[in-house]
DNA sequence: CAGCGCAATCGAAGCGCTTCGACACACGCA
DNA sequence: TGCGTGTGTCGAAGCGCTTCGATTGCGCTG
């Protein structure tokens, strides 16, 4: 089944078949008709590789997913899944690339036209691939914002502002000393640009407010938060806010505050920075602000499609953050 | 940077260069040698597009990842990176399908040939894509297992061996009413293959061992989990052995025994379907049977080359489980 | 009413690779 | 010496599509 048959079948030369479907020149209302009959009768399907081949243009995009160690891989997969919808409602497929391929695998991707352009996931503040992605005559987009975006075309909710609106709406509360509980350390020591970015609008914010502030890094495990809560509020009595960064540690912060004999929000409030979905799901639901992956992901390749057509789009997309009060904040306990 | 490119550099002809690469004519080590330092010197790589069309092979396989509700992502993803693994060690890439676009998707690939075959997970017992499958020219397999087998290629876990080795395990260590927890109700509703067998041949060997079982659904949430496994004691306070096969429920449900003032295994034996790192970050470790991601998604490919390949793979492989005795099963306790 | 511009279509030339048959040459054997 | 047999290499013909220029026929305009 080749684009001739088609064309054979509607009376047409294959250049006009093409031209229908690509709409690259016009072809009157009764031709279109009759070789979208055609196509339709003889069920035709164009063959992906001849077209890459003449066109210069695979219409498949590489998503590079790295699952490494401290990720929580639903929020990953979240991001990864709207990518793959947005690119599909843009014509266009996803690759996927895993981590253990590393720059190599980037450069074979784009060096045998395989793909049109490169969609990276959880970058670094001095991301190794960086220095590959601008070598490459593809377009690229990061999800995620390193130190140097320079020429660099990069998206991620605005986590400093995050950080910020956090620690702003426990000030607001009344709160005087408040807590980060962040990533697991492996995430900040690799320097993910995120967690950096949270926890230095987190700092500020508190400081320019006045208020105490602190960071706890944290993994996921339940004795570990356990640990982290139990530590932070014996050292700093006066914490009576706490931010989470952390969807894991979510619901065992949760249960360690209350193994204290504190309550949410009576002895303690709860912001966290997490999914929508994580945040309600809680009892009490969260105070949060939410991880738009959905919005994150679309946004994303529209970018890319924006740099596929040659558009230069903004060096950097920072989605303002929405902090939507539930249940889990309130204002600060009069003193004992 | 094309094919020619390099003959000319080489002093030979484009297609000794081809045979270089596809080492299907026998080449002089002396000429070989010259064609690939040429190739090793101007950096070529073959167009992937071009290669397709010429060799009607794209070396991409599909993966349709199913992200359903119930189902536990991190698990999934395993599946997935392990999948993308073996084919990279293969020189196949991998194409992301989501289950939004359904069996559409599948017949698109397939169509535009711009995938060689199709690995799909999560499959159901009466799995709707099964005669969009059968119906393609290409070849598939299926990760899970349903009804109806044949002129398939299915792998996976052997969940039946599975389901009995924990009864058996338990049995033997003398508990004579024993409880599964199983996945969400939404798994089941939908009758997905793993979760059935489990259910059958974790049945099926209570009863040819003459004790007492049950199995209660269990969504993830672990207010759910502590609700389920209350409900379960209070009913059937005979129960000394639980089987869990739900990784977000483990950590909860372990909580939810110590809740009811039972020690684990002192008062209550617990035995998980899970992938390691699950069964042994918990205090206790838990006996186990092993989730083999890594090699059901390796096998899966293996067989699927196989197939295109032309070698005809067996319809049904089945992993046989490994029950890993770890510090959460012992004996029944003496009767108060 | 000649000439122009525009819309619609066609034909042919690639895109960069694989593969098939042909060919040249060396070797061993009769 | 002549012939078969292999081995290593080449040339050319596609694979199925896109795209560029050319061509046709039309309605208008000056």
């Amino acid at each position: 089944m080749r684009i001739s048959d088609v064309a054979r079948h509607a009376g047409v030369s294959p250049s006009t078949v093409s031209y229908v479907l690509s709409g690259k020149r016009s072809i009157s209302p009764a031709t279109r008709r009759r070789v979208l009959d055609s196509i339709d009768v003889l069920g035709y399907q164009p063959h992906a590789g001849a077209r890459a081949l003449a066109s210069n243009r695979s219409n498949v995009i590489a998503l590079v997913v790295p699952l490494r160690p401290g990720i929580h891989v639903p929020v990953a997969m979240q991001f990864a899944v709207s990518v793959v919808t947005s690119a599909r409602d843009r014509e266009h497929d996803v690759l996927l690339l895993t981590q253990a391929e590393g720059e190599g695998g980037l450069r074979r991707v784009a060096g045998t036209s395989m793909v049109d352009g490169i969609i990276v996931m959880d970058v670094e503040v001095d991301d190794a691939r960086i220095p590959t992605l601008r070598s490459l005559s593809h377009p690229s987009v990061l999800i995620g914002v390193p130190a140097e975006t320079e020429g660099l075309t990069c998206v991620d909710l605005d986590f400093e502002a995050a950080g910020r609106a956090c620690a702003a709406h426990l000030a607001a509360l009344g709160h005087r000393e408040i807590a980060l509980i962040g990533q697991p350390p492996s995430v900040y020591e690799r320097r993910t640009g995120f967690a950096e970015r949270t926890v230095a609008g987190f700092r500020a914010e508190a400081h320019e407010r006045g208020i105490g502030s602190a960071v706890v890094p944290c993994d996921a495990a339940p004795t570990a938060v356990a640990a982290a809560v139990t530590g932070l509020l014996g050292e700093r009595p006066g914490v009576t806010g706490l931010v989470v960064h952390n969807e894991p540690a979510v619901a065992p912060l949760l249960d360690a505050v209350r193994g204290l004999g504190r309550e949410v929000p009576a002895d303690i409030s709860v912001v966290a920075i997490a999914p929508d979905d994580v945040a309600t799901e809680t009892s009490p639901p969260l105070t949060s602000v939410s991880l738009p992956a959905e919005e994150v992901g679309g946004r994303a390749v529209s970018l890319l499609m924006d740099k596929l057509d040659d558009l230069g789009p903004p060096e950097v997309t920072l989605l303002p953050p929405r902090l939507v009060p539930r249940a889990s904040a309130a204002a600060r306990p009069a003193l004992p």
